[in-house]
DNA sequence: TATAATTAGTTAGCCTAGCTAATGAAATAA
DNA sequence: TTATTTCATTAGCTAGGCTAACTAATTATA
């Protein structure tokens, strides 16, 4: 019999349960953005990966479409991303950040970070270099996720 | 100069984007419940750490007290959890998790939990170790936060 | 080629979940 | 006793999720 703190169910609800309370933590942070969690997770998309459909966003944010048409309204108004019609699909509706939207992203982006970051500096080296190799093993887990 | 995958700002922008993608997958196994996230958090609380006031509560989910307010209605409503007066304190209103509250939360919990650790089960058992000792660093890190 | 089926996005309407401000009711301090 | 503080609720706002129904455009087919 495994350990208990070392089998998957205990590590996998521990490790949900850490997930919920450090997102609410840093979430705060975004308060000075006035912008959405919604909002900016899907402009760091766009940021990141460039413009895209509508749909695309939609599915990369894992939300329907219509979630989708209201979340870009809502940048559209604070004027950090804008629409642009698709020259081969009048059906498509191109979505692109702009400059505006890009710099506000980065500083939000700065700011949670360094609020996080505050506290893993607290951390020992090695336990700092620890939690880092976790957490790639993490990313891997996530991306490989069926 | 430290390794960049192991500076704290590295670290913790890791974190945080493993977080976030972490929980929009577990969080659709809770559509089974047809609870929403903040009522099977505070059931949570309830259950395991037993009976509170509903400031209490609010204070133990980071969340203000009218937004409790609705959330054990909801919570009511579904007949998951109660208010019961404080016999000491009338303007206090004790909230407790029901048997068919424990019941369900035991079952949402199993559900999000083997789903996670499916994926986590896909690591070698050295892995799984050093997955566990991050997460109850982080654990602890969120803890003592300031 | 005309029409049927599919696809992309929006609109309408419903729900949860967060907030602040104002209110009521009870306990505590002056 | 009266004033203050505390605990919870109500009212009303916003964001963000959904489905169903719609419009417009594209693609497939008879």
């Amino acid at each position: 019999m495994a350990k208990p703190s070392r089998t998957a169910e205990h590590v996998a609800d521990r490790l949900h349960s850490a997930a919920i309370h450090l997102l609410r933590r840093v979430r705060k942070q975004d308060t000075a953005t006035r912008e959405g969690p919604a909002r900016l997770s899907a402009l760091s998309v766009l940021v990141f990966g460039g413009p895209m459909t509508l749909g695309g966003l939609a599915a990369a944010e894992q939300v329907k479409p219509p979630t989708m048409t209201r979340i870009v309204t809502g940048l559209e108004r604070s004027a950090l991303a804008e629409r642009v019609p698709d020259p081969a699909d009048a059906r498509r509706v191109r979505i692109r950040a702009t400059p505006k939207g890009v710099r506000l992203l980065q500083g939000a982006r700065k700011l949670r970070v360094r609020y996080l970051a505050a506290q893993v500096k607290r951390l020992t080296a090695e336990e700092k270099a620890s939690l880092g190799q976790a957490v790639e093993m993490l990313d891997r887990l996530l991306r490989e996720w069926k």
